[in-house]
DNA sequence: CGTTTTTGACCAGCGC
DNA sequence: GCGCTGGTCAAAAACG
């Protein structure tokens, strides 16, 4: 289960981003911005059904296009230059795993999420002058990894991108959202 | 001293 | 086949 740092809760329901994310279970929620140094605010997120890397339509870039926490529909990636996108999560199409990719306003590099990670690796990727970090959850036997950058176009955003599902409960609890 | 992070090397997939 | 790219590995360094 997913659980974002937080302290307060003010996320409508109709737009909880969580009914489609089979790591969380409730919604995540929005903090004061100027008091709270873990304030986070998910602007927008992206579910990624089991087929993908295998359909042409969906692609690592392309992951970086959003959708709307409003009405749900897909919008255009934020790349200025019209980049062809690559086919580059083909090998992962074989392992039982489900993603999530959200993009969320922060000050934070990387967000608690109640789980404890482990770093392995950083790599510049092409198109952005932000590297992208690169984490596995360091509890024995859970193979969940995550992935963070800053949002080339707007660096106030984080996206973070899960891969699989928790085989345990988180190692901290922090999030004190009532929807649980 | 055990754990975590850093970082260069390596590997596999894809397009040309 | 080759080069480019993203993802992972693993040894060394840093940290607590």
């Amino acid at each position: 289960m997913l659980k974002l740092k937080s302290t307060t809760n003010t996320t409508p329901q109709s737009q909880n981003p969580n009914s489609l994310n089979p790591n969380c279970d409730h919604p995540p929620s929005y903090g004061n911005q100027l008091d709270d140094p873990f304030y986070f605010d998910i602007a927008n997120y992206l579910v990624f059904d089991e087929d993908f890397g295998s359909n042409d339509n969906i692609s690592c870039e392309k992951s970086q296009g959003v959708v709307d926490c409003s009405n749900g529909s897909f919008t255009s990636p934020p790349f200025a230059n019209n980049i062809k996108p690559r086919r580059v999560m083909n090998k992962y199409k074989a392992q039982d795993d489900c993603r999530f990719a959200f993009r969320t306003k922060t000050q934070l590099e990387v967000m608690d999420d109640g789980y404890k990670w482990r770093k392995y690796g950083k790599k510049m990727v092409k198109n952005s002058p932000n590297p992208r970090n690169y984490f596995k959850c360091s509890s024995g036997g859970c193979k969940v990894k995550k992935r963070v950058e800053r949002d080339c176009l707007d660096p106030s955003y984080v996206i973070t991108t899960y891969q699989g599902t928790h085989n345990h409960a988180s190692s901290t609890y922090y999030c004190t959202s009532s929807a649980i």
